[in-house]
DNA sequence: TATTTGTTTTACCAATTGGTAAAAACCCTA
DNA sequence: TAGGGTTTTTACCAATTGGTAAAACAAATA
């Protein structure tokens, strides 16, 4: 697509797409210098923090280049190494980014610490409103957590793994006070994630099932009619009904 | 890692690894002779096949390189490209085992035409075994699912989406003849899919939740007793309640 | 205006990518 | 043992990979 190999040819120069003049912003007063980033520079930054995120969610850290990235938002691959010193920084960047995001969605366990079912209601319909409408977010973390979590784990166990706990322990608490039927709150944490992303993750597959181009409004509602139904027949108490551990396993 | 880029050096040739020689089969009778493959290439066939699968499980397409693949099996890249003419083949060929694993764990639904309650147990049963047995597997189709299934969708549609309307069909038949409850067949499937799924492709994310190195028999026990809970809660009769929807969203 | 600071482009680089062509080695049978 | 098909190795290839060095440009400040 560039020059020839021997390299002794004349590069035509082709017009090149430049990335968008930035509008100047409304905060043209801004008198504390201590932020020396230009404006410009926080512009392609979150440019090039979004196109990699679609990237990555689509691809995977190995199938994304700089290159690819760079030319997504008019830039030279150079350029982008500018604002970014590699390509592990860069998808470092926006795995922090994604789990930001992810954990914003996640503590409505504790906004009601004594209405589990309200609890739950909220959170699963937070968790679906994530897949709705961060599904590149999911899909980036479910590619990094997919791969075996290899060499940026550090931040996962650091900051999901507490968020996690403190809902498994909201859970247990809930089933001590005899709030809630005493279920493994681990499992139930997985099972939330679980069906509640496979709406962003999985959503071409779905949307194949359902018949439609893609998924919408009515069929988020529908899973969380479903997901709601489920889990609250199974964690809440039956009046009446003693706290029981689950149906027994047939063999 | 080769020679130096003017290829003009002499190539010092390393003590190479070799593929294990495979040790004669039993079947050195074979009078057919249709079958011109011999059984040195069938091996390695399937030596590529499986370590080709644990890359494109862990990295994703993009992510595996062939010589990667056949570093691992000890070939050398022009080898590999002798079994199989390119990596998009290679991949297709992969996938195509895949769907034929994952697809054997998906019929279980039928086995039990009368009794709900035995299918979904088995069901359930069944893919968790699937996500114990083959989680590269899972993770491959997990990665291409993904991904949006980009190019290899085909495959998919026509295997894949028969197998699941002919699943929710069957739950379908069953609400009719007033055997359960009249949920939506397609979101179901979707949570089995997720519920059961997320411990083969989530598998070390869950073993961080859970704070062991990996996940154990007891694990998949304790996963398979809440799911199989949830579900027949949710979708069995209870003797004398009316055959219900759900319950309603709270706003 | 001159200088500094921040940003972008130009010019490279070695290594790796997927893939081809052909020679060489292997192996079975006639 | 000669021949013929199968498998493997050697030798390449152009394109792309992530990354570096430095020149050129732009913008704000002194």
């Amino acid at each position: 697509m560039k020059n020839s190999a021997p390299s002794t040819t004349v590069k035509p120069k082709p017009p090149k797409a430049r990335v968008a003049t930035p509008q100047v912003e409304d905060r043209t007063l801004n008198p504390t210098r201590e932020v020396k980033v230009s404006q410009a520079r926080k512009l392609l930054e979150a440019d090039i923090l979004a196109a990699a995120k679609r990237l990555f969610a689509q691809r995977g850290f190995g199938g994304v280049s700089l290159d690819h990235v760079a030319r997504e938002v008019g830039a030279s691959k150079q350029n982008l190494l500018y604002y970014f010193p590699s390509k592990e920084e860069l998808y470092r960047r926006v795995l922090h980014g994604v789990l930001d995001v992810w954990l914003s969605y996640m503590d409505a366990l504790g906004q009601h610490p004594d209405d589990p079912e309200q609890a739950l209601r909220e959170y699963i319909a937070g968790k679906l409103r994530f897949s709705r409408e961060h599904p590149d977010d999911s899909r980036v973390y479910a590619n990094e957590v997919v791969s075996g979590v290899p060499i940026f784990s550090a931040e996962i166990a650091a900051r999901v793994i507490p968020a996690v706990q403190a809902d498994v322990a909201i859970l247990n608490r809930w089933a001590e006070r005899g709030l809630c039927r005493a279920v493994d709150g681990r499992h139930l944490m997985v099972l939330l994630w679980a069906s509640t992303q496979v709406y962003a993750d999985w959503a071409s597959q779905i949307s194949l099932v359902l018949g439609k181009p893609a998924l919408e409004e009515a069929d988020f509602a529908a899973a969380e009619g479903l997901i709601v139904d489920m889990v609250l027949r199974t964690v809440l108490l039956e009046k009446g009904a003693a706290p029981a551990v689950g149906l027994p396993l047939k063999s």
